[in-house]
DNA sequence: CTCCTTTTGTTGAAAATTCAACAGAAATTC
DNA sequence: GAATTTCTGTTGAATTTTCAACAAAAGGAG
């Protein structure tokens, strides 16, 4: 496990608990590791909500069909974010959304319940845990209140200049690359692909932004 | 405050602590209730993420007006929702959106600080209240991938019917009332008032539902 | 390197949404 | 209870998005 120790210091759910600590809490944890290849699915829809992933390496989308098959992107995983946590700390039943490797992956899957309730062992870590937990979840609904501000713009190129101003305000650059590929972007804004594609040319002609496939440059 | 208690005991906030405890808690808080008439707003856009609310009575809703002046409601409230939880557990300076009254409504204020840190009493509700925050916000997560679910949808009458099978399975019935007006609710589903009339009338006509005002039944 | 697949940009027609304006219904005020 | 304001439904025109189809570009496989 040691090799992941980089990426875990990151992970949200163990602020405040050094690598000594770590190692006991992870054989403790029961903490196991799944490989997945690019375009596997991690967790899929309906399936029990019982762990919580730690993306370790590679990328990862929260996917959405509907019952007409359309394809809604939730949000881009990167590593050492948490994944499922929502479900399985909510208490329910099954998670509605799949969770899908965008290349070569690597997760972290530890069962839910053995983070919320205290071991045998009595250590003192599951208050630290719930604390990061509560707050992650504090985090991660304030990303979605984020989302939900660019797919509630009703036009196509203000979807497209709320997700990409947020973009650059979050990389901390006006220069940035984005998660996603022209359809997996439509499919994130909730818009065509074709007309996307068209209102980036656009804009492009206009000089508000340059662009290079997944590279944005905000003018 | 007892008479607060019948709302106060249904609040996610106070799971698992008694009657008898939580006066006590409820002063060592410092908690304070405020009122406010129709319309007028609880918390407003970039005042400082101190304070979680809890609807005393009344009702509320949660509103984000964009730079054209565009406004949109994310989510309606009821009594005993709690309010702002997600911006002060996250640490946030200030709050991206506002909370109006949607009627005149009494709100309990709870300095967050005082919730997630242990008093000198040294009471143990903490750890409990820090639990049922984590919990509370993992649902209010799910409520949000819902909201998405909702708006996710590409035209208005899908918008629409998704809506309203979620209500009716919320409320357990497939004859429900809306806490939206006709505008409200075309602020919520992120569409045209006058196009989603229009959407209404023709789902009356095709016989998919029956509706009057707020009241609606899906047949 | 060549072939094959995937991705991206373009375009025009069809469909849907937005906009603006109005009239009737309902609710509120005085 | 009369007058005023707010809410709702309707309609046609303008705008935008979606859909379908194609070609060029890029990427991958053998």
């Amino acid at each position: 496990m040691k090799k992941y120790f980089n990426i875990l210091r990151k992970c949200p759910l163990f602020d405040g608990i050094n690598d000594n600590d770590l190692a006991a809490l992870l054989s403790c944890l029961g903490a196991r590791v799944n490989a997945f290849d690019k375009k596997y699915t991690i967790f899929s829809e309906g399936s029990p909500a019982r762990y919580v992933g730690i993306l370790l390496s590679g990328s990862a989308q929260i996917i959405k069909t509907d019952y007409y098959g359309n394809r809604s992107i939730v949000s881009a995983i990167s590593t050492s974010e948490l994944i499922g946590e929502e479900y399985s700390c909510a208490g329910a039943e099954s998670i509605p959304v799949s969770i899908v490797a965008n290349e070569p992956s690597e997760i972290m899957l530890i069962d839910c319940g053995r983070i919320l309730h205290s071991c045998s062992n009595n250590c003192l870590f599951h208050q630290q845990m719930i604390f990061n937990l509560m707050r992650n979840l504090a985090v991660k609904n304030i990303m979605l209140h984020k989302k939900i501000d660019v797919t509630s713009k009703r036009s196509t190129r203000e979807k497209l200049m709320t997700y990409l101003m947020m973009e650059a305000e979050r990389q901390g650059s006006s220069r940035f690359s984005i998660p996603f590929d022209r359809q997996e972007l439509a499919d994130y804004l909730e818009v065509e692909r074709s007309g996307l594609s068209a209102e980036i040319s656009k804009l492009r002609d206009m000089g508000v932004i340059k662009s290079n496939k997944k590279q944005f440059e905000l003018l």
